[in-house]
DNA sequence: TATCCTATCTTTAGTCC
DNA sequence: GGGACTAAAGATAGGAT
């Protein structure tokens, strides 16, 4: 739990070094990959920890071998070594999750709505909500105003007859 | 001041840009270091910004290059065995996203249970039902009466003086 | 052993100078 | 450009399971 200020010293216990080696691993790769990405850079960890004998690259030992010869070589010409064909692939498969995801969340919006709505309409009263149900009643129906302004404007763009002034 | 969700996508502005990556560029360098300490662990770390078309090595060049030098002396097939890639990385990602999918997917099925139940309750027949919905409804029952199972027979294990017959 | 939890500590985005 | 500052976001140590 972090409980207590931490102070930066071998940690003698081998089963507590080997966790927090693991964790601030992931940490230190999480926190590179999110560099590469928010200001497009390339970027390579390596670790080698003698408890195990073993090296640790990120994100491959092909970008590390080709940043390292970046900065060794002499002739330092531009090269994107971010872009493969695997890693594009990849990462389309990560955007159609996330993008399920969302969707899926906007569903359980919506049944939360539906859950507050009735358990008004059967008579609790407001001031019962709690915050988080307020905020989140509030959210939705404030997208829910924006999205009947946008199909009022789009109906007024089809149809300059319809009269929609009771949508409002 | 961090005062919104931070959604990691590259910064358009520039200076922002170059703040962010010195900024967290040196945090890099920070948890490195306190790696390096707590663990034992060799570290180095190298960026390349197209920005500024510079490369940056933590450490220093010199221990960065023992450190390559010792990976990349290694057989193919010793690297493979442990080190992590930019693609186990990536599924890591795509599990952890799964996971939350299939977490979310589960509280969106209480939610509806919940309304099937609720409306039943209220008077619903049952023969109104959709052809779907009572599928949700036996698929849901089963799993609860599975679970209901598994901790009878828990408790049972835990402590057989309990009668247990009326959950049956 | 791994995963989840969370109180507490650490990092950092935005702002001012 | 580069600190200093601050509050929110994020990371994580240690415990529970």
């Amino acid at each position: 739990m972090a409980r207590g200020r931490v102070k930066i010293s071998w940690i003698v216990n081998k089963k507590a070094r080997q966790a927090a080696y693991k964790k601030r691993m992931q940490g230190l790769m999480k926190k590179a990959n999110e560099l590469t990405i928010l200001c497009n850079v390339a970027a390579c960890l390596m670790f080698y920890s003698p408890d195990d004998k073993k090296v640790v690259t990120w994100p491959s030992h092909v970008e590390a071998k080709s940043l390292f010869d970046k900065y060794f070589s002499l002739q330092p010409h531009e090269r994107n070594v971010r872009a493969t064909d695997q890693e594009s692939f990849i990462n389309e498969n990560i955007k159609k999750i996330e993008k399920k995801l969302a969707e899926t969340r906007k569903v359980i919006m919506e049944y939360e709505m539906d859950h507050l709505m009735f358990q008004l309409q059967v008579g609790r009263p407001l001031d019962d909500l709690t915050n988080t149900e307020v905020d989140k009643l509030i959210t939705y129906s404030n997208n829910k105003i924006v999205s009947l302004r946008r199909e009022l404007d789009y109906r007024k763009h089809c149809n300059r007859e319809v009269s929609t002034s009771h949508l409002l």
